[in-house]
DNA sequence: ACCGTAACACTAACGGTTAGCTTTTCGAAA
DNA sequence: TTTCGAAAAGCTAACCGTTAGTGTTACGGT
C-alpha cells in the first residue's frame, strides 16, 4: 500500500493534512463526545478550513470510520483468495472471527463505545454494512465454483454481515460467531447450486458490479 | 387509552393538522422529488409553521414513512397471535409475503420508487428495519414455545427482515420470498431449543424490552 | 524559469432542526 | 358562564452539517 520511494512532497503533505484532521477529530470526539463537537471546531483545532476538511472526508461520520475502509476489501478477498475448493462459509467465518476480535480488542473499545452511543454514527455504520453486503454478494455471485441465484448470493451476504454485527454486540463475541455461523451455514446449504442461470439471475435482482 | 366517544374537537383538529401535513408533503414529494422540496415549502403549502410540522413528525424522512408504523406491529403479532403449536417461520413467511405484496402493489409503487432513489430515505428505512428486527427478536425471545438463546432470536429476526427487504427488491418478489425463506427456515432449524437459560441469555446479548 | 493544477482558504449561503417565547384555542373546574 | 390551565400552533432567530463560488498558494513537470 505504501510506496517505498518518497511519493513527492505534495502527496505527503496531503496525507499529513488528512491524518492531522482525523487524529484531531478522534481526539476531540473521545474527549467531549461526538455530538458535542462541531465540524467548525474540528477544523479550527486541526488548523484547516472547513472546506478542506470536507475535501478529505465526505461527512462528519466518515471522520470516525476513517480506517475501516479495508473491511470491505477483507471480506471480498476472503472469498476470492481462498484456496481452491475450500468451502465458502468457513472461509468467511474465519475472516469474520478475526474482524470481531479486532473490534472488541482493547484499544478499539472506546471508539466502539462512542459509535454505539451516537445515533448518527450507528445509522452511518448500518448504511456501511449494507454496502459491504452488496460487495460481498457480488464476490460470491462472481465465483465460478459457487453458482447460486443472485437472490441467494445477496441473502447469504446479508446474513454474514448480520452475523458480524450481532456477534460484535453479544456478551461473548466469539461464542456468538459460532452460534450465528451455524445458522449461516445451514442457510447456505439449502441453496443448491443452480443448474444454469436461473430466472432471478437473468432478469436481475441486480447485484451491483461496482 | 383511546376514548371511544368522539375524542373532542381538540384532538380531531390535531389529527387533521397532522394528516394535512402528511398529505401535502407526499403530494409535493411525488410531484417534484423528495430532495427538491424543502421543509419550509411543505410547511407553507400545508399552511402551518415549520415548528408545528416538527411537532408532528420527528424528521423530514418521517413524513414519508407516516403509515408504515404498523409494520412493526404486524410482525410482532404474526409471532404472538399465531395459533397454538403453529411453527414460527411459516407464520412469519405468510406475513412477510403479504407485506411484500402490499409494497409492490400498484398504488404503492411511486412511493417506493421515490424511496429507493433517495439516499436519505433509504438510510432512514434501513434504520427502521433494524428497529423492527429488534422488536421481532423480543417477540420471539418472549414466546414460551420457542426457547432459544438471545443471539439466536436476534439473528433469526434479522434474517427475516433481510428476507423482506431483499424480496421486495427482487425481480420476482414472490419467488424471492420462497427462496429466501427456505434459507431462513434452515437457519432456524439448526438452533435447537436451548435447554435452560444458556450463557448468552443470562449475561445478555441484550434484546431490548421496549 | 514557467505554467498548469492540486491543495487549501475564505465567505456566504442552503436546508434540516431546535430553542425561546408569544398567541390562540380548547376543556373543564368554579 | 366565567375563568383558568394547558395543549397546540405560531414567529423569530439561530445552530449545525454541508456546498458553491472564488481566490491564493505551493508543488511538479517542462
Amino acid at each position: 500500500m505504501t510506496v517505498p520511494a518518497p511519493p513527492g512532497r505534495r502527496e505527503r503533505k496531503k496525507a499529513a493534512t488528512r491524518q492531522k484532521i482525523a487524529d484531531t477529530a478522534l481526539r476531540l470526539f473521545l474527549e467531549r463526545g461526538y455530538d458535542a463537537v462541531g465540524i467548525r471546531e474540528v477544523a479550527a483545532e486541526a488548523d484547516v478550513a472547513v472546506t478542506t476538511l470536507f475535501a478529505h472526508f465526505a461527512s462528519k461520520e466518515a471522520l470516525v470510520f476513517e480506517q475501516d475502509e479495508d473491511f470491505e476489501q477483507r471480506l471480498v478477498k476472503a472469498v476470492t483468495d481462498r484456496k481452491p475448493h475450500e468451502p465458502l462459509i468457513p472461509a468467511l467465518r474465519r475472516e469474520i472471527l478475526a474482524l470481531v476480535r479486532h473490534c472488541t480488542a482493547e484499544g478499539t473499545a472506546p471508539i466502539w463505545h462512542m459509535i454505539v452511543t451516537s445515533p448518527a454514527l450507528r445509522e452511518y455504520e448500518e448504511s456501511m454494512r449494507l454496502r459491504h453486503a452488496e460487495s460481498l454478494a457480488t464476490a460470491i455471485a462472481t465465483d465460478p465454483d459457487l453458482s447460486r441465484s443472485a437472490t441467494a448470493c445477496r441473502t447469504i451476504a446479508r446474513f454474514v454481515i448480520d452475523a458480524y454485527s450481532l456477534s460484535r454486540e453479544a456478551a461473548t463475541p466469539e461464542a456468538a460467531v459460532d452460534e450465528t455461523f451455524r445458522m449461516v451455514e445451514a442457510a447456505w446449504e439449502v441453496t443448491g447450486p443452480s443448474p444454469r442461470t436461473p430466472d432471478a439471475d437473468a432478469r436481475g435482482g441486480r447485484v451491483q458490479t461496482g
